[in-house]
DNA sequence: CTGACCTGTGAAAGTCCTGTGAAAGCAGGC
DNA sequence: GCCTGCTTTCACAGGACTTTCACAGGTCAG
């Protein structure tokens, strides 16, 4: 909660403990990336406590957190600020003085739709071919081996195998994993794909999980690593030999 | 949307339809399983027109489709009946008399959480003839093997097979495609064309997808290629294939 | 039938994307 | 404070994909 009007806001912590939430209050602005360390639900704001810098403000955590709840709580307001707003990524938009109950239930209401589209499938493990997926233990398995995933590879192939045929976006994963929205040019999601691979293959070298889509993001896929031709490649000649599929990449072998 | 007042439906309407959203209304309540039909993004409703049956109907309704955006827009209500309907899985409750506009723009957050949460992707496959679209995979599928498809030639294919039947011209095709608006003598939409039709020969040789309209542009329709590719193309000399319809050109076959 | 114009085609030139190795930041533990 | 392991950033090279071009063949109006 970003606000000054003392009254507010202790009455609506005390309400908001008794509901069994848990609140922060801040009375100036909160840099985004704080925002995300925090794991916020929803965020309730009065602008006009940033003074010129309302907007901008809105503006940014609106677009680097587009999965956070934004509810804008402030006074005499025009349609068109409302409507700004809105426009801008604000989830709900109440007009004070309001009651606190209708705050909460406004926030409830917000809460209630982003979470409804998170995935569901939190920690229940996951096989792929030769691969086990523990999220219990924030860790993949191989035939019982660990693949030694640190906390961020994890979570990238959690999230990957979790959409498994899908392909995903760089953004959108990005978005998802880290939480908050990708920079122009940022190749963190490229090089984490990268120590994936390699301690995929470390464990299980004959399956190709993760495939890369040209120009759009990655899918993961189980396949078996057919790379390895067991048939000498005899090709009739005159026919040119079948096109090694042109845009899905295999995950390529580290010939050094 | 389900309200009787006629201003109020007929302002949002012409606004919906400049929006280029389909909005479709109703003066009484619409059995949830044609809510489901419709396949709607939100649902814009004024509880009162329903009696005392509104309260009964909202919650249904926000029960059986709680993927479905709710918002109630009705006249003076205390803060207990927006709690209550707020706590009920509305989405937003705006109070009559309102701005259209506003009314749009918190149909517009409520649709975009609803979305984001999901991640989804537009709309599910589409099949044609022997071909598959998927546009969660970027791919398209004929029996099963992918045409590996490049991004653009699958956006292409996407927006033919969507407007299954209707011929597009090459500027909208590459406004929407490319997302801008096309150079004069650009022949960028011709050659994606063609390495559409070579792929889809490929994969599915007994079919015709995209048709030439000569001076206009390209209309997507699968038709059995006419039987004549079974025999070994003797063609009588004089009489070439059965005279075209029209100005219908029929996608020409690679003869090298 | 002829000329102007449009589309199909193959290939070269150009652009942009991804894989990669390594160095530079950071945070936590000893 | 130093070390260690993780994350982020950087620059570069090889390729995949796009765009462009010139020409051939087809289509239409007169």
């Amino acid at each position: 909660m970003i606000d000054t009007d003392s009254g507010f806001v202790t009455v609506l912590s005390k309400r908001a403990e008794a509901a069994g939430w848990q609140l922060r209050h801040s009375a100036g602005a909160v840099p985004s990336e704080e925002l995300v360390a925090m794991k916020l639900n929803a965020v309730l704001l009065d602008p006009a406590v940033l003074g010129d810098e309302g907007w901008e403000y809105l503006e940014r955590v609106c677009g680097m957190l587009p999965d956070l709840g934004v509810i804008v709580c402030t006074g005499r307001s025009t349609v068109a600020q409302r409507v700004r707003g809105l426009r801008l990524g604000v989830d709900d938009w109440i007009t004070k003085p309001c009651h606190p109950e209708e705050a909460m239930a406004r926030v409830e209401a917000v809460s209630r739709r982003r979470r409804r589209g998170r995935h569901e499938v939190e920690s229940r493990p996951l096989v792929a071919a030769e691969l086990e997926i523990r999220p219990d233990q924030f860790q993949a398995f191989v035939s019982g081996e660990s693949l030694d995933l640190t906390k961020r590879e994890f979570e990238l192939l959690h999230l990957l195998a979790g959409a498994k045929g899908q392909v995903l976006e760089r953004e959108t994963i990005y978005q998802r994993v880290w939480g908050y929205a990708m920079a122009h040019g940022d190749r963190s999601v490229d090089v984490f794909i990268r120590k994936l691979r390699q301690k995929l293959e470390k464990r299980s070298p004959n399956w190709g999980y993760i495939h890369t889509h040209f120009g759009v993001g990655y899918r993961f896929d189980p396949e078996p690593a057919d790379g390895l031709l067991e048939e000498p490649l005899v090709i009739p000649e005159g026919a040119p030999a079948p096109a090694p599929s042109s845009q899905v990449v295999h995950s390529s072998f580290t010939t050094g």
